[in-house]
DNA sequence: ACTTGACATCCGTCTAAACGGATATATCAT
DNA sequence: ATGATATATCCGTTTAGACGGATGTCAAGT
């Protein structure tokens, strides 16, 4: 059976379903609010109104956003009290974020002109 | 100077107009046609027209996706004559979406359940 | 028990963006 | 020159999703 360099580690699921999820999974990151709550929380552990300071966004946004962050696996939610506390879920969260900056660092004036992705 | 392991290697722009790229560039990966035109031209070199019959979009749905992918730096673009001969720009990008896939599948079912990123 | 503070959820509004059909452009063949 | 084929662009329609305000829930302090 013969397979190219690129088949030779499988690149994504096959399925419909599973190209969804990916997709859904890449959207996640796909939001300059959520990307900053990320970069905030990368910084060490926080909870929600620590993030609401920081980043002046409000209450109902933040909180929403985390939760999304986390049901999407890039962070992990810690209850205390009534505080809640998030963290990345995994450093490989931190590689693909790292990797994702680099390659569109490269490209920046390009990306930003894309008419599909507005904005 | 002290600062986290975190922000040893820098995460991602600093600046809001920095992230709103990077929110851009993984939007262009968070959709599922986008992603099947990555996985099918992954397999080697693609013209328009073998997408579209492998893919069965329509052609203007592809050529959009395919210009968004080619701009926001995921394929490089050949022409040759009246074809427009697609590849996949860098190997890192193979990097980034094997890695969100990994990351997406081991949280499949949640993933799927997220309200704030719906379809 | 009541209040306060932390967080989550609901809701209406508005913009982003996916979609397919129609049309434009450009290249090649005859 | 004409027609056929490949690709790109335009357009109207529809859904996804970001946003902020209001409200709900639940834990701690008094």
């Amino acid at each position: 059976m013969t397979m190219t360099i690129a088949e030779s580690q499988e690149l994504m699921p096959a399925s419909r379903e599973g190209r969804t999820v990916l997709a859904k999974f890449f959207r996640a990151a796909g939001d300059p609010g959520r990307l900053a709550l990320l970069a905030f929380i990368a910084d060490g552990e926080r909870n929600a109104s620590e993030c609401v300071e920081k980043l002046g966004m409000v209450q109902s946004r933040v909180s929403a956003h985390l939760a999304c962050l986390v049901t999407c696996g890039f962070l992990s939610l810690r209850r205390d009290g009534r505080h809640a506390y998030y963290s990345i879920r995994d450093p490989r969260v931190l590689v693909l974020v790292r990797l994702g900056a680099e390659l569109a660092a490269e490209n920046a004036a390009a990306v930003a002109s894309c008419v599909q992705v507005r904005k």
